[in-house]
DNA sequence: AAATGTACAAAAAATGATTATTGTTCATTG
DNA sequence: CAATGAACAATAATCATTTTTTGTACATTT
């Protein structure tokens, strides 16, 4: 078993300097060239390492691939929750995810892969697994929004962390499903509507 | 160019023997083998017609395969309507049109192509044209809804119908969001929740 | 008229031999 | 002891070749 081995419930441990040299050198191969086409004597070259030594901390390839995309994320998610603390509203903080949702993802390495191999980026964007990371960070949010009676407390937070993931998920994917929801001013206006009021 | 050509304002003609003969041959060879494995000519062969038909009435292979998916869709969305004409309310619409979503993705020619081409099926369903036709059907109840006053007449009817879109693809697409919504009990409480009182 | 069936070149897919990569092991290095 | 690099069988990618399929045209049939 590899060394920086990585689930669900331990995450990897970015602060070993070689888990990064490893990471940096195949993000940069996967972004050039595309998964399929990265080989990790390559990865090793471009790392300046030995790839026993890629092996010593990731089971298999599609470990290290996975390795890269869950940094990457964990990496926009940290740039954005530091965004959002200075928010006033909870409507501010899904608008900002949204729109900065939409940047990365059409950014580095998500938007290359999507030009190479836009079927891989379809699969891992339709994994629910994709969005655990993500929807780990809302519950603070919505219990902060509780106390400042934007929204109600007699809304359970899983509940609303829930609905707020899906309007964004939905929003970053698809910015038209039948309204056009392209300025930050009109996905703004649309998620107050639906988040503080409703349809009621 | 063919005839029964198929645009997202002119759809196809359904009454035309020839035409759906023509896709039943067709769904049921890609049902069985997968679009990369289909050829015409077992199309033909199955359909009992000849390949020339086939492209008199389809522009090319890449049509025909569009035609198969949106007759089906086509299907699924005529049952599900009429199943919602009987429903009360809006929430209750929206329920159970998750719940035959999922159904209906878990069956038949959607769920065979899950099994044999899944990058297929992931690129088809981030395609936000693949959900062009279900908007159109929302409208009307939404207006409905208004009128009996389980939703406010000042929301405009565009931004529900975008709203009820997002959470009933969301909820087909991902049965786990942080909440697993599994029950139609479960996902009517939920819906009930956000559509008619929001967080608010 | 509409459907068929044949012919045909161009494009795509299956095939099989060849080469590269993967994943493992382990002796060697720093 | 972590990292290296070499050896190795198993797996996968590549490439040139053969075969199939596509898309078009048109003469023939129903």
């Amino acid at each position: 078993m590899a060394v920086a081995r990585q689930d669900q419930f331990n995450s990897m441990d970015y602060s070993d300097p070689m888990v990064n040299r490893i990471l940096d050198a195949a993000e940069q191969c996967i972004h050039r060239f595309g998964i399929r086409r990265t080989a990790l004597g390559e990865v090793a070259r471009v790392g300046k390492l030995s790839r026993g030594s890629i092996y010593r901390y990731f089971d298999d390839k599609a470990a290290l691939v996975q390795g890269v995309f869950w940094r990457r994320q964990e990496f926009y998610l940290n740039q954005t929750e530091a965004a959002l603390v200075k928010l006033p509203t909870l409507v501010d903080k899904v608008t900002h995810s949204v729109v900065s949702g939409r940047k990365d993802m059409a950014q580095g390495i998500f938007a290359s892969l999507a030009e190479t191999e836009p079927e891989t980026v379809a699969m891992m964007f339709l994994e629910s697994k994709f969005y655990q990371r993500s929807v780990s960070f809302w519950p603070p949010h919505v219990r902060l929004a509780q106390e400042a009676g934007e929204i109600s407390e007699a809304v359970d937070v899983a509940v609303a962390t829930d609905f707020i993931m899906r309007l964004a998920v939905s929003l970053v994917t698809f910015p038209d499903m039948g309204l056009s929801l392209k300025s930050r001013k009109g996905i703004r206006a649309y998620l107050d509507q639906v988040i503080t009021r409703g349809l009621g």
